[in-house]
DNA sequence: TAATAAATGCGACTATGTTGCAATAATTAT
DNA sequence: ATAATTATTGCAACATAGTCGCATTTATTA
């Protein structure tokens, strides 16, 4: 399946890459003004992702937020090995540059991490 | 609102306090044999977070699973501050041992932590 | 035993996300 | 340039998770 370039996935690909925060579907949604459907919005994000493009990150909300990769490919690093943060004044979501810290259990195999800190924001404070 | 002792209440407890992992509503319903309706499942799981006898946690499939507390009043930790992990094959979350550490971001306020390790558990590796 | 109000069951509702399918449009081959 | 191929889209239907209002039940207290 060879990805084809088209009129949505260049807009959600720039509204992601505008944004300093993680976006959830309807905040996407509601940027595009309507001109993309909610499960064309979905397919994108989820081939981002597949791609490598974007991670994608499930708050305590239990939502997904996905936010375009920046050292995602490091590969000393476990995808989405870093933490996120949700305020709960502004409900943003962002990638902080921490990375996750644990030692590894024994014989556990952990091929993914998904930490979020819950708190406010320095803009917030 | 004094809380009350009731069946549904004792039952979802000993459900809970008998599992070594962390439950979700429709597992903890499974359990009861659908003696309790789904509503109350999550009503009494809910009353028993705030109460601090449980806690939640989200994981990456969105669902809420909910744990009875062991050291989550210890002072010295934020509620939730350990990681869970998810065994992709048994499809279950359980609470580890090791806390969550981070350095505190600048001017951010940190009151929640909902960290998920995914992959494989000893049992299913 | 009666009064009070917390807890329950049921149904309706919201929200998030996925999927099937026919129509559209980007790519590739002719 | 045109036609063939097939990825992508829009729409509707569906699935699942969780909440809420309200009448009824039931634990607690007076
Ligand atoms: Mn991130
Ligand atoms: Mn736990
Ligand atoms: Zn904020
Ligand atoms: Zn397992």
């Amino acid at each position: 399946m060879k990805r084809r370039n088209t009129e949505s996935k260049e807009l959600v690909l720039s509204i992601l890459s505008n944004s300093t925060k993680a976006m959830s579907q309807d905040a996407i949604e509601r940027k595009t003004e309507g001109k993309i459907d909610r499960a064309t919005i979905y397919r994108i994000l989820n081939r981002f992702c597949e791609d490598g493009i974007a991670h994608k990150v499930v708050a305590d909300d239990g939502k997904r937020y996905f936010a375009i990769c920046v050292k995602c490919d490091d590969p000393s690093n476990l995808p989405n090995n870093h933490f996120h943060f949700r305020c709960t004044e502004c409900e943003t979501i962002e990638c902080m540059p921490e990375i996750v810290k644990y030692s590894q259990p024994e014989n556990y195999t952990i091929k993914k991490v998904n930490c979020v800190l819950i708190g406010v924001c320095s803009e917030c404070a």
